[in-house]
DNA sequence: GCTATTTGATGATATAAATCATGTAAAAGC
DNA sequence: GCTTTTACATGATTTATATCATCAAATAGC
């Protein structure tokens, strides 16, 4: 069921800026306790609801979060890429998990017992306090995402996921992204065909360019425009 | 401006679970450094977009946390009421406030400045892990906001919205309340006008019974259901 | 390589919600 | 106490979006 990945955590996590803040030790406690995994596309890494034992922390691959309803109705939260580990904030209260993780891809992850990640935020404060910076990230993140999903109309909350997609997770212009049409719409809050006329509008007003995998937006300015205006 | 509203941290904040994790020593230094104000119902304690310098710890009152955008929409956040802090993400960011907060009602509260909050954090393990706690109780509040949001249709909302001021604002039902229709909209992502009709046929439908400023829950199993399926 | 399934796409129609207009009641101000 | 302003409420209409049906293209499975 497990693989090991990577040799030593010491050779992977040297790229997370949050990990950079662990001594040698320290990284070698975490890389003595974790389990690596690896997952195909479409594997569940953790359910809504489940118990919350570990946080996963991604070294390749990405993974999609969601939260889904009685309905079946999902909307996609945000995403895990490497090197990162996912917050999940039902470590903290309830251990249960609030929402669900997919892996778009094949990915691999490692899982730390929350115990050890808590031994670290009370022993290392450097590490504490970039942990925080990132939970605080996410927090803002989470009210901008509720203020597009209110308060403005299909193309404003759909320039939002194109923006985002190309600042926040694939850091490019143009991305090839694995995201399905139906993900797109998870993410700005509309259903399928909605998602699809609204990029057809932004293809034929030359804003974007769509083909196959590649999604390349031609106007930053005016894009950026309808995602203020709604 | 400024009225010295408590005698001493000591006497006021025993009240609240998360300072109780501090020692007298502790709370003497945020005593020391607090500035103590009082705000007028309608009054801005601090707007989005501002710079972010203290934490805000309520003492009597109630704030109401709200989002606001380009055209003026609001979407209200959360609300903060004695004895709590409000966390904002933007003392550990950006060092910017990403949502504003206005007194619902008379409130007091007291400023501490981010570097006490900080050195607290790092000094005293139990208190940081009370305020994680804190922390991740208000994600998951957000990720279930915006599922109701995006997944539930406008009675489904509002009957989130009502059994979250009975259970989780005003711990009471029926419940006396200052929030205004408009304010009620804004919790729940729809316009005022359809505020009142959700409300009035919940009221036709005996759920719920309006009268004044009170909101009293007639059938609350009924209400979950709604909130349930939307 | 062929078949079945899934995804992307389009068009027509229905539904949910917003907007606009107006009136009444309550609250605020003088 | 009276007047003005604001909040609550209602009705009609418009707009935004979902739903349903269908087809073509791409992908998956055998």
């Amino acid at each position: 069921m497990a693989n090991t990945i990577e040799s030593h955590c010491l050779h992977c996590m040297q790229r997370s800026d949050i990990f950079t803040k662990l001594a040698e030790g320290e990284l070698a406690q975490v890389n003595a306790c974790r389990v690596s995994i690896r997952y195909h596309a479409g594997e569940v890494v953790f359910k809504q609801g489940s118990p919350c034992h570990d946080f996963v922390c991604i070294t390749s691959g990405m993974l999609k979060l969601y939260r889904e309803d009685e309905n079946d109705k999902r909307i996609i939260i945000g995403f895990a890429k490497p090197v990162d580990y996912i917050f999940v904030p039902g470590a903290f209260t309830d251990k249960r998990h609030h929402f669900s993780a997919i892996a778009c891809e094949e990915t691999t992850a490692c899982l730390v017992g929350i115990e050890v990640f808590e031994k670290l935020l009370r022993d290392n404060h450097d590490f504490a306090a970039a942990f925080m910076a990132k939970i605080s990230e996410q927090s803002i993140r989470f009210i901008e995402q509720m203020s597009s999903l209110v308060q403005k109309q299909m193309p404003g909350r759909m320039a939002d996921v194109l923006i985002e997609l190309s600042k926040g997770v694939y850091n490019s212009n143009p991305f090839v992204s694995s995201l399905s049409r139906q993900d797109l719409a998870d993410m700005s809050g509309m259903t399928k065909e909605s998602a699809i006329r609204i990029l057809k509008t932004f293809r034929d007003d030359e804003l974007i360019r769509t083909e196959g995998d590649t999604i390349e937006i031609l106007n930053y300015p005016m894009l950026e425009r309808i995602s203020r205006n709604g």
